[in-house]
DNA sequence: CGGGCTTTGTTCTATACCGAACATAGTGCA
DNA sequence: TGCACTATGTTCGGTATAGAACAAAGCCCG
């Protein structure tokens, strides 16, 4: 429970120039993000653009016939909602915490207000465009590749996003978010176990093996990281 | 050949404000565009945005094994080369000439002095978001449907960037396109053929019922077309 | 302690697609 | 006309995943 907030938790935040941080300050809310928590629906009129912390969000896209497909995933590295710059007030998926934790958040109208600053505008678009490249990987990734590879790469985008190296996950609930059959992802967890990489007991994955996943997953995993770094990169604070 | 050019054929640049297209008018270039042209390789830094008008645009990704899967498709509807607005300045896919035809271009620095004037950026960014709703709409598609709904769809989604109802594309293209093998695109093409849907002959497909297409395609078509006139209504021209 | 629930493990068949090999048929050019 | 080339058609075995049904194990809570 910081009593200080501290923005730079959130690397979209960090980036922004020192002055537009101040200024963003007071107009900032901390949130707690509880797991399953939607925090827009598709179709639904976003009231505010979250700053994720500690708590990672998936975007996902609900079929008709129930079943669903992550589409991508936000953590302390981006921002959840960027149709309220972009203009469209909405996009046809659904906004899900997959990872309990803090996030902030900011007005619609704050953002868009915002979104007029030339520095802002900037940091906001790069991370879009970052945010591009992973959603045209996980297509290339669905067409292409093995559960046990996408399975390695959600695990790391996942790890990436959180600080430790465990996850509170249930495998029916990573089967949602990659699109497969709960047994699926049984069987692939099983075989990453069994190989040593993690370890997991009813809902909580340990990762033991962090580069073996990388040597396991396929090279989506590799492009969108590289495209983040190029874009965003770490020491962008101001 | 058109003596006057008509930018009203590209619905981004229909969109406009008149005043700005006409300041556009004399940056423009019309090129033509070939069968099969990169207009750019992945990681390219980009020396024009190209706004096709009869041609059809395929961004792909090209994995290191050379296997390749469509990201999304850009015609008439829209520009190639976001990421030199967007920030980044490359992307790491491929934009490939799936069909033949025109399109003006417009240099680099033109379009980032452009992209400064609001209404501009205003049109320029709800593209980018519904680009980003095709996008992830090939996620979800990749992951959940059929060969045979997924051929519809992009024969749909070409048939709309065109004028007629033939495409000139052979199977292998296509097989390419969506990250199949060519047999698969055989098989699926033939048993549309026999439905009486399309008729092809030698790398020349003639759309004959184009609502039975839509039948039998998966929502993610109607999602896309949705979300593209949602955002950027046909009517929008000023 | 025991019952009910959630989570994970196992097994079966069915099927869509892959990879490879090869056959056929149009098309263009000498 | 005949030859080379490209595009399409067909087949076969192999495999990853879907779909369904059910078993087992861990956890919560009365």
């Amino acid at each position: 429970m910081p009593v200080r907030p501290d923005l730079t938790q959130n690397r979209l935040l960090a980036a922004l120039p020192g002055a537009d941080r101040q200024r963003w300050l007071p107009k900032l809310e901390l949130v707690s993000l509880r797991l399953g928590q939607v925090l827009y629906e598709s179709g639904d009129t976003m009231s505010h653009v979250y700053f994720p912390t500690t708590a990672i969000v998936s975007l996902l896209y609900v079929m008709e016939n129930g079943a669903s497909a992550e589409i991508a995933v936000v953590g302390n590295d981006g921002l959840v909602g960027i149709s309220l710059f972009m203009g469209g007030e909405s996009t046809p998926n659904r906004a899900v915490v997959q990872s309990a934790g803090l996030g902030y958040r900011l007005a619609s109208q704050s953002i868009k207000e915002e979104f007029q600053n030339p520095a802002v505008l900037h940091v906001l678009l790069l991370y879009t465009q970052a945010l591009i490249t992973q959603m045209s990987q996980t297509a290339v990734c669905n067409r292409h590749h093995t559960l046990d590879q996408q399975l390695c790469r959600w695990l790391l985008l996942s790890l990436d996003r959180l600080h430790g190296n465990q996850l509170v996950m249930t495998q029916e609930l990573i089967a949602n978010m990659l699109g497969v059959r709960r047994q699926g992802v049984t069987e692939a967890a099983h075989r990453l176990q069994d190989a040593g990489l993690i370890r997991y007991a009813r809902g909580c994955i340990s990762v033991l093996d962090r580069s073996g996943l990388e040597q396991r997953t396929c090279e989506c995993y590799a492009v969108v990281r590289r495209e983040y770094e190029r874009l965003l990169p770490r020491g962008a604070a101001t």
